[in-house]
RNA sequence: GGUCGGGUGGCCGAGUGGCUAGGCAGAGCUCUGCAAAAGCUUCCACAGCGGUUCGAAUCCGCUCUCGACCUCCA
């Protein structure tokens, strides 16, 4: 169905991607802790599964796209007490543990909003699915992989390595693990240092509680997502999502809880989105380091010299890999701003050409080329002669691996001096690799910044065309159609990017046309003073008017 | 300390055994009443030292250096 390969973390390699189902995916993400706001760092994983899930889609998968909220808290699991971070939270705020946690679950949808990101298939919580929880558990104790101890309940990790590759995903080593996790006082329950808890005893003053067969406590943090993935996705689904950090212990303890509770491994693809650093540093509570999400939208933090528009954030985390870290700065995201625009106001004039003047078919054009143009200097006819039959009268419609493409692209190589001087056939061939190479890098491992910069490779040719430098007949007809469609299936589809402009509004526009014709006046009786104090004013007002080469007049919004 | 991953031009960032993305900034030019916008041109980098190779920034080794995980974290 597709060609597309993603790198699995388990085997550390790209693999193509099959889904067990054919046409089916499912594909689990680790979501927010809900007991505090959303933070620039939640929006890298959410925007990258984002991405994910859009182009799955866009393939003609059905998807299924589970991402839970924890919101019954961790606690501290080498920690000499239990502690729940919801409930100690809830103490500090006087909220009801549920109060505090649906206000940040409000806060973090609001935040994925504005991001531009879909909603997820299923968004379960880990308080509604005590019972799963408790369940799986006793069936991981039944196996002899757990065991009670005072009321909480221990998944036995020595006993599950003796006989599954325990540390595969993150490539821990038994022993190591064993003589190198720090030693802490209050493990005494443990067998061993590495084993970690299903299920913790509450002690008496702890708000979140749950009845079980082991006495009143609260679940683990690994057993929620074996459990709520299981039950929407199946004992066996296609991706499991998450940040590098879930790596371990996280998604390794998922995969031992899964592996006994049900029989086998429980997730095909693996896939780890890499963190986002501020001078070089993972951002994180430790590090005293975090922006939020509120805060990043408002510009209001000592880090940030300006506010940042969510699709300008969008569009920064794109711009690099998902496998590669981010390092923020005011500088990068400046530079992100500036290029969204551009891209975007290209985008813009490009759905405001029509084919209509584009007299030429593409067909046609090559037809033309192969006993003229190129062909007749550089020997190449039956390359040409080759495309020519094997695309269609009306539409191009070509696989990036097809052999037909590879020829295409070898022609453009070879002529390059040819695209240079604005041959027709060679810029209508070029933009139809830029178009049609952005399947392919997607489907290399998701490779958004390559694509970002395939858009960017059509951008001055469709500004050309409206500033005056490139006649629209040299495009074909087909190639318009097929560089709209691709800014459209990528940009929008896929890459999830919005424009920046706030609001329109008719009275604003209006308005603005007045003055706009009222300069236009100024600018005939050459009365450059009230024409650039027209445009000066409204400048500082944030309207930046750009005038065409035509004589019309546009003007972005800051 | 253990495990893993990086070090790319002024900045951010792709990628590759030879043809060397893209963005932002800078410089020059075209257009413009002047600007802005747009277009064109330019700026040819891959931590250091060895090695493999006809050829390495890309493979191997060592050194320096940064980071991640090993503890809640996206």
């Amino acid at each position: 169905m597709s060609d597309l390969h993603i790198y699995n973390s388990l085997t550390r390699q790209k693999e193509k991607f099959e889904p067990i189902t054919p046409n089916h995916v499912g594909m689990y993400v680790c979501g927010p802790t809900v007991s505090g706001e959303s933070h620039l760092g939640h929006a890298r994983p959410y925007i990258t599964f984002d991405v994910v899930y859009r182009y799955l889609l866009h393939l003609g998968y059905k998807v299924r796209y589970v991402r839970n909220i924890t919101d019954a808290g961790h606690f501290e699991e080498e920690g000499r007490v239990a502690e729940d971070k919801v409930a100690e939270k809830a103490k500090l705020e006087m909220l009801e543990p549920m109060e505090l946690v649906h206000k940040y679950t409000n806060l973090f949808h609001w935040g994925m909003h504005l991001f531009n990101t879909l909603d997820p298939s299923i968004e379960p919580t880990a308080t509604g699915h005590i019972i799963e929880q408790i369940a799986m558990i006793e069936d991981i104790i039944q196996k002899g992989f757990a065991y009670e101890v005072n009321g909480s309940v221990y998944f036995d990790v020595k006993k599950y390595a003796d006989a599954y590759p325990y540390g595969k995903l993150s490539g821990r080593i038994m022993d190591d693990l064993l003589e190198t996790t720090r030693d802490l006082e209050g493990q005494d329950e443990k067998r061993n240092k590495v084993d970690f808890a299903l299920w913790k005893s509450a002690p008496p003053q702890h708000i979140m509680r749950w009845k079980s067969p082991w006495g009143e406590g609260f679940p683990g943090w690994h057993i929620e997502c074996s459990a709520m993935a299981s039950k929407y996705l199946g004992e066996t689904f296609d991706i499991h999502g998450g940040g590098m950090d879930l790596q371990f212990p996280h998604h390794e303890s998922e995969i031992a809880q899964s592996t006994i509770a049900h029989g086998h491994a429980p997730v095909r693809y693996w896939m780890h989105n890499n963190m986002i650093t501020i001078n070089g540093k993972k951002m994180g509570k430790s590090y005293n380091n975090v922006i939020k999400l509120t805060e990043l939208f408002s510009g209001n933090h000592p880090i940030l010299e300006q506010a940042y528009h969510p699709m300008v954030v969008r569009f920064y985390i794109l711009q690099t890999h998902y496998r590669s870290t981010l390092d923020f700065s005011n500088e990068a995201l400046q530079a992100s701003e500036k290029a969204l625009k551009r891209l975007w106001e290209a985008y813009e004039v490009l759905k405001s050409l029509t084919e209509e003047k584009c007299t030429q078919s593409f067909f046609n054009m090559l037809s033309g080329a192969i006993n003229n143009e190129i062909a007749e200097s550089y020997d190449e006819n039956t390359i040409l002669t080759d495309i020519h039959n094997q695309i269609s009268k009306s539409n191009i419609n070509l696989s990036s691996s097809s052999d037909t493409f590879k020829r295409i692209r070898m022609i453009v190589e070879q002529n390059k001096n040819l695209v240079e001087e604005k041959n027709r056939t060679l810029i209508n061939l070029q933009c139809i690799i830029n178009c049609l190479e952005c399947k392919e890098f997607m489907d290399d491992d998701l490779n958004t910044a390559k694509v970002i910069a395939n858009l960017f490779d059509l951008t001055p040719t469709i500004n050309s065309i409206k500033g005056g430098q490139l006649n629209i007949e040299v495009i074909c007809k087909e190639t318009l159609l097929l560089i709209k469609d691709t800014f459209k299936t990528y940009l929008e589809d896929i890459l999830g990017l919005q424009g920046l402009q706030a609001q329109q509004s008719d009275t604003l526009d209006k308005v603005l046309s007045l003055l706009i014709e009222m300069r236009k006046d100024a600018r005939t009786r050459k009365d450059w003073a009230t024409s650039d104090q027209i445009r000066i004013k409204l400048a500082e007002a944030g309207v930046l008017l750009k005038d065409g080469k035509d004589g019309s007049v546009s003007y972005t919004i800051e």
